[in-house]
DNA sequence: TTGAAAGCGCTAACAA
DNA sequence: TTGTTAGCGCTTTCAA
């Protein structure tokens, strides 16, 4: 193993020197710069890491504590994990994996055993249990999703209020008057997880102010699950003419279903959706919605509590406008059928 | 911060005698152990990662390098990171995140920094060019998946060739002759993933042994391909009757497909899933399948990566004994519509 | 602009 | 069975 002492022997300077050049943290003369960085490299110096965080009391590893609920689709959660990752990485930090399941005894042994500077918690729901222990803790954190009470705390997330309220104005101003919501699995909205949470409220207070009739569904992820909720809105609801979906796995087998029952899209049904993007333009037809930038909040959120260890203080939630894109799956309000009523 | 001295001084003894308490290095007496542990719940003490891996050369950290393709479902490789983070707790280790596009150069930041002990690398290839590497690191590692050469290294894994065989076999009993592997997207296969790759091997062999006419297709994740790829097959080999299915997000859209082409399963169609057993059980109907052990491949890498750690040397490759589980969507083979021809 | 040296908190010889 | 102490490799004061 080279340690900072060889480099220093090689290029002839103090080990300090060394290390100055490394961090930047004070002025050194060109020439030294020069000498000490080609002994690096000749040597291939890589500063040991434990000794580095135990001078200067930074790890440089983020925590990243992420959900395994059998209710939340994965590929998002990937999403943002990768996004926090790479980000990490540009900051010259990396991130150690913690399991939602291992809780708050996991916040508490990663805080006190040093072994990492900040964390980032995802899939908030409305009351955390762990948002008082985070509030407590004296780690910097970022929260991907905001919770009610979020005072204290610095939180991002996508404007999910928002987003719902783009996509029943959408389909508003395109006619329609009688939309549902296609939601989450039912556990997502029990645990009252923030986004699905805050896209209901949006979605109901769109509703109410456009005048439009807006009914809600909790969906599971199977074709089953969607076939049979599919028909209980439409017998529920015989007018409905437009569709919200915040449910990635169902989209496929939502447009299936709605083939199979004869409603053509966008003709007699307009289908919106709140996922990423590629999905949307995977569909056929391809799908009108508002895209979960999964990559700019992660990215964002480290960008955020790398400015907290640098001592910035960043307005405490930030919430990424939400954008709809329509796409081949929203059109014009169908016309009543009047056939059989005249 | 509390230190070790804290406690030593709180308990009365020298700061060797905690350090030794902690690890059981050396024996302790009664008496004193208790003191010593009493005080270190007094203060709620927990030993500093970075000094402890500092002084020990150890820093009860294991990387895990997982890959973020758009061509692997997510879901199963999320299922194999949460084993290894669950087990690696166990050991009372930690679970840094590398994703897979760092590659070679994560790989060696990360042993020259001494920030881990040990590796485990998911997404393996057959000629994977970490493998080189991966031998020269003098870091013990572990590898999900099976390298053609894996001269010197660790591997794990399920018997995906037996698999295969086991489909084929249970096919074959059944009285089938005409059979189709409906598997990962082609990408997959053109990385020579292994266990793709191993999957395919084991059904061609397994098929000429058993004197059946088999084929194989790769398949994309998409509803349309689906329906174009088992139309397709169905056009070249009309009197297939059984379908092996390694792809888990197509089993929804092929059960839907089949049913919408009118072949009933398993009276016309008999298919086998190569999947997670809860994947299996949540269709309909219930799919019989040979089921991938997420959590005892995950768990038993971590196993044997430790025992390296604590030098020994395990057996270079550990094949995972495939299972099949029978249940709806396999029967006997058809009796050739005569009618037709006679 | 640079160097010397005192720790950071722990482990593991070495000693008793 | 326990204590003393020399490091582990780095950062950062303090001094020049």
């Amino acid at each position: 193993m080279v340690t900072i002492a060889d480099v220093a022997r090689h290029a002839g300077v103090a080990t300090s020197t060394v290390s100055y050049v490394l961090s930047g943290k004070r002025s050194i003369s060109p020439e030294t710069r020069q000498r000490v960085n080609a002994s690096v490299d000749a040597l291939g110096y890589r500063p040991n890491a434990s000794a580095r965080a135990l001078a200067s009391n930074r790890s440089n590893v983020l925590a990243l504590v992420i959900p395994l609920r059998a209710d939340m689709h994965v590929p998002v959660l990937m999403q943002f994990a990768a996004a926090v990752v790479t980000s990490a990485r540009r900051y010259d930090h990396d991130v150690l994996l913690l399991t939602a399941d291992e809780g708050a005894a996991g916040l508490e042994r990663i805080q006190q055993s040093s072994l990492v500077d900040a964390v980032v918690v995802m899939d908030i729901e409305l009351h955390d249990e762990r948002v008082p222990l985070l509030r407590g803790l004296d780690l910097p954190s970022m929260l991907i999703g905001t919770p009610l009470d979020s005072d204290g705390l610095t939180c991002i997330d996508l404007d999910f209020v928002q987003a719902a309220e783009l996509c029943v104005d959408h389909l508003a101003d395109l006619g329609h008057q009688d939309v549902a919501l296609l939601g989450t699995p039912s556990a997502v909205y029990e645990r009252q997880t923030a986004f699905a949470h805050r896209t209901l409220e949006g979605f109901r207070s769109a509703a109410r102010r456009r005048g439009v009739h807006g009914v809600e569904t909790p969906c599971e992820p199977t074709h089953e699950a969607v076939l049979k909720t599919v028909q209980e809105l439409l017998t529920q609801e015989p007018g409905l003419t437009g569709l919200v979906v915040q449910n990635e796995p169902i989209i496929g087998p939502l447009l299936e279903v709605l083939r199979r029952l004869g409603r053509r899209v966008p003709e007699d049904m307009s289908v919106l959706a709140i996922c990423a993007d590629d999905v949307a333009e995977g569909q056929s037809p391809r799908l009108s919605s508002v895209s979960i930038p999964a990559d700019e909040i992660g990215g964002r959120a480290v960008d955020l509590l790398i400015g907290k260890l640098d001592g910035l203080a960043p307005a405490p939630t930030t919430l990424v406008p939400a954008v709809l894109t329509a796409r081949a799956s929203s059109g014009p309000a169908p016309q009543p059928d009047r056939s059989t009523t005249a």
